[in-house]
DNA sequence: TTGGATTGTCGATGCGTATCGACGATGCGC
DNA sequence: GCGCATCGTCGATACGCATCGACAATCCAA
């Protein structure tokens, strides 16, 4: 493998020259940087990695905390992960995972052996282990997700709050008047407490606001008990039936709940869930969605970290940072009465 | 953040000692050993990455690159990464990601940087653009899927035509006379050529030696061509009709369209998938799935890169690894016959 | 008891890059 | 035409660890 002193040999200049015409630190004349770059491509020059962080004490590399897997949508995960590793190499870094049956020591080691200059954390939940060694380490991080006390802490999520209110207002505007929420199922609600409380928190502010009713049925994991919660549901309800499920892992279970009663979406009931255009467009009736854009969160996440690595001079960027959900409008909701 | 130098202060011993008690390259005595790894403990001590990476001209990282996202099962591309990783820790190894939109220049970009030891390339197609690329780095590689021309690489990938062959044996076992293979979808036909024609050579081959009539139907994406497919299939059959779907995207399509037919799978037909157990347990009838074992495919990759990069002595271990799928019979199929 | 092998430790050096101080060359204003 | 700032380049050094040769101490066999 060349190394900048063959390439310095080649160009006839100084391996400190060679460096100058990397980093763009110092002025090179024209003439100079024309022969060390021919130099570099003659040799295919690639700078060796350990020994510039040796030297300049920076990998280049962010270390992404991936979650434990046993959560049912994972396609979610992987476009996460997809969309930080493409956005990272735009500034130049790379990502290296730290996986979580490591535990909170695997960021301690890849932060104390310098591997990484900073790290993402995925899947930050309301009490994460993750959290307080986050806190004590020496680089940034950000959290993609809110634990439940982030002061001092960078956090980016999608803004479920805001989310549970575009549902039920959308929902209302179109003239319901009782909507059903189907919720995130039990072992969810208990482990991911933050955002599923906001998301309530919005629904049960918009449905105040518009003078709409809320029933709220539990997750199910079988249809059998989705028919059974959809049946109750219906009862309550006066008119059209409206429902929001806003977990991924519902969504197929509650559609073919309501086509089994015989209910057609889009007709006899409206149907808001959160899951990928490319599904939802896919389904017989394309799905009405409001998105958590996965690929909007991931992409702030890198630029917030690429940020704190390179502004050395702001410190302290504490902010938590929301992104908007996007309601797409397609064939599943029905409209009651004239739009206003 | 301590050295190594530090550590040797503390103990009372030479620099190089410590890094004689970290590597165990020469005998330390016990007790030197003991004052050393207390001073260790003591400082928190982290051997520096970078450091050793130039110093022993290894960086312990192997490279993985994973594929572009396009496929709809993405989630199973993510139990592969996280096996990987996991996997890899325990030989002492990290994973940086690889991904596909720098193009195979990324491959001689990492390992040209010298950021990492190996390669693990997943998902590898019949022509894929990776293989030449791979070929001419200087690094040993590991192929997750096989490509066109094998010759001198290391490829590890499940079964494909066992799993045919398994299907088919399976189906002609329980006493279909004709059997249905939903085929994967054009698309997928026409780009991961290799693995689709093993499947087929497999059905093909247990269907000659069994006597069972095959009929094939391409893939569908909407509910209406798959009915449309297996009333097709429905006419060429006589007595039950037994389905098999190597595809998980075509599952749920299949399912369902049998279900608008009005046929009860384990009743009225048989059909044998693909998918994940956790998926397929919690259907309404559980179905009788082919494995393809992500995991042991994940592990047997990281062992295998593993031992290329740890015995320097053989090289070339050329070789073509075929993981055995795995049957797992639950109520989604019929006996027709009495077991022989 | 002595020679040679073995064990245990040290000092020195190299890995490839970034960066700092130094210094000659050039341009500017007066 | 002079001093002075700027530009462009070089040499030297540091980064933290692995490894090699050297060497003192210990052990065993003759």
């Amino acid at each position: 493998m060349p190394t900048s002193k063959d390439v310095a040999r080649l160009a006839g200049v100084s391996q400190s020259t060679v460096s100058y015409v990397m980093s763009g630190r110092r002025p090179i004349s024209e003439k100079t940087r024309k022969r060390v770059e021919d130099a570099m491509a003659q040799l295919a020059f690639q700078p060796n990695a350990g020994a510039r962080a040796l030297a300049s004490r920076r990998s280049q590399v962010i270390g992404l905390a991936i979650p434990f897997v046993p959560d049912l949508h994972m396609g979610s995960i992987m476009e996460f992960i997809s969309v930080i590793a493409a956005t990272a190499r735009q500034s130049d870094y790379d990502i290296l995972l730290v996986t979580d049956d490591e535990g909170p020591q695997g960021l301690e080691r890849v932060v104390g052996q310098q591997l990484v200059d900073g790290l993402i954390i995925m899947q930050v939940e309301g009490d994460d282990a993750r959290v307080p060694v986050i806190r004590k380490l020496p680089v940034p991080s950000v959290l993609i997700g809110i634990p439940e006390d982030s002061k001092g802490l960078e956090c980016i999520d999608a803004d479920f709050e805001l989310a549970g209110a575009m549902c039920v207002e959308e929902l209302a505007q179109l003239g319901h008047e009782t909507v059903t929420l189907v919720d995130w199922q039990d072992a969810v609600v208990r482990r991911h407490v933050n955002y599923v409380k906001r998301f309530h928190r919005g629904v049960d502010k918009a449905a105040a606001a518009t003078g709409t009713k809320v029933i709220k049925v539990p997750g199910r994991v079988t249809i059998a008990g989705m028919e059974k919660a959809v049946t109750k549901a219906l009862k309550e309800t006066n008119g059209i039936p409206a429902f929001i499920a806003p977990e991924a892992a519902n969504q197929d279970l509650l559609v073919e709940a309501l086509h089994n009663l015989g209910l057609v979406l889009g007709e006899d009931a409206s149907v808001v869930v959160n899951c990928s255009d490319r599904i939802a467009e896919r389904q017989r009736i394309p799905l009405t969605t409001i998105g958590f854009e996965p690929d909007e969160v991931s992409r702030r996440a890198v630029h917030r970290i690429v940020r704190d690595l390179t502004d050395t001079t702001s410190r302290a960027h504490e902010a938590l940072e929301l992104i908007r959900p996007v309601l797409k409008r397609r064939k599943s909701t029905i409209r009651l009465r004239p739009q206003r």
